[in-house]
RNA sequence: CGCGGGGUGGAGCAGUCUGGUAGCUCGUUGGGCUCAUAACCCAAAGGUCGGGGGUUCGAAUCCCCCCCCCGCAA
């Protein structure tokens, strides 16, 4: 079955790799974004999946934009897929692109559906605190992430992971259900299921804002934070007057309690394991991981040594 | 040529502007105190201050080159 892959980042790599190793599948061709001047000293950077499809030798093909261009539609026509595949490669295909191939094209999305639709299902969900989500697989349509689902696979969401962990975890879960799921829909025996989109969430971009900790909240709240801000943007708070960005990258609910006149953000004990800071309504946090902007990342006593934090400090002013 | 911060005993930092062979907290080792302790007290070990070159009587500190790390921005 002739297939065309459109991906960008880490995310997608598993699932290309994957219809890249199977014998039923011919990839013909690559669509992903343009590389672009990123990272420090501006270089020149190709996505993670045109680096994979440049050495299976697969055709690449990075327009700007694909939405009104009549290059890549003629591209993705004489490339005659079957199916084509869409895994986070970053922009909206119209409607007379994604119908080119026979089966039309699908999706592999991070969540649930119809739930936490959107750009950051995984950040979102570990964000509100969720212990499930899972991937879907569902089909191309106008809507954003609003097509009929094909398949669908649970999975648990540990109580200390990363959104960088279970990006790796829903990335490759992605992509063994992807090939199942193709085989299935191109010989009939798995059928396209409308969502119920009266019960739809959405899952936002998020912005740098959505890293600032407020101390006013409760230590479960903080703590979900982190951990759905790692890798990216990273959970921050101020100190010290803003003289210092404190970046949080780790932390334990200690179930520790603070007295609830202590004003939030306060550090309210040290001890060789971290520090111990107040939240909203008497509850606190274990800070054990931290980094000053411009340094690397260190443990909370490094930091309380090298610093000389002392308790009654307080965090986030 | 995107902006910026940093590389100092095992760890994290100060000292650099206003040159004079290095300091703090922690750790390590030994000893003391204690029923006892990740607590407390005393002592010791441990650094060619990222690398190279230059200026100087003298460089962690001033000048030039290189390597590595990180934050912002994308």
């Amino acid at each position: 079955m002739n297939v065309v892959f459109l991906g960008t980042p880490q995310f997608a790599v598993p699932s290309l790799q994957a219809l890249l190793n199977s014998d039923g599948f011919s990839v013909n061709g690559v669509f992903t974004q343009p590389d672009r001047r990123a990272g420090r000293g501006k270089k020149f950077c190709c996505p993670p999946v045109k680096l994979l499809a440049s050495e299976y030798g697969v055709e690449i093909f990075q327009p700007e934009k694909i939405r009104g261009n009549e290059e890549a539609l003629d591209t993705m026509r004489r490339l005659q897929p079957d199916i084509a595949v869409v895994v986070a490669f970053g922009q909206i295909l119209p409607e007379e692109f994604y119908t080119v191939p026979r089966l039309g094209t699908v999706n592999v999305h991070a969540s649930l559906l119809p739930a936490y639709r959107g750009a950051s299902p995984i950040v979102r969900a570990i964000l509100n605190g969720d212990s499930l989500t899972g991937v879907s697989i569902m089909k191309i349509d106008k809507g954003m992430d609003s097509g009929d689902v094909l398949s669908m696979k649970e999975v648990p969401i540990p109580y200390t992971a990363t959104a960088g962990y279970m990006e790796m975890i829903l990335a490759s879960e992605g992509a063994e259900l992807l090939l199942d799921t193709i085989v299935g829909y191109s010989v009939g025996i798995i059928k396209p299921i409308e969502q119920d989109h009266d019960q739809a969430t959405y899952a936002p971009k998020l912005t740098r804002r959505d890293g600032i900790i407020s101390w006013d909240s409760q230590a479960s709240e903080i703590y979900n934070q982190i951990r759905a801000m790692n890798p990216w943007p990273g959970s921050s708070t101020s100190f010290r007057g803003g003289k210092m960005e404190l970046k949080i990258w780790r932390s334990t609910e200690s179930g520790g309690e603070s007295a609830s006149w202590t004003r939030p953000g306060t550090i309210c004990s040290i001890d060789n394991e971290g520090m111990e800071v107040s939240c909203a309504g008497g509850t606190s946090l274990k800070i054990r991981e931290v980094q000053l902007s411009g340094r690397s990342r260190i443990s909370a006593v490094d930091f309380v040594n090298g610093c000389a934090v002392t308790t009654g400090e307080v965090l986030g002013e």
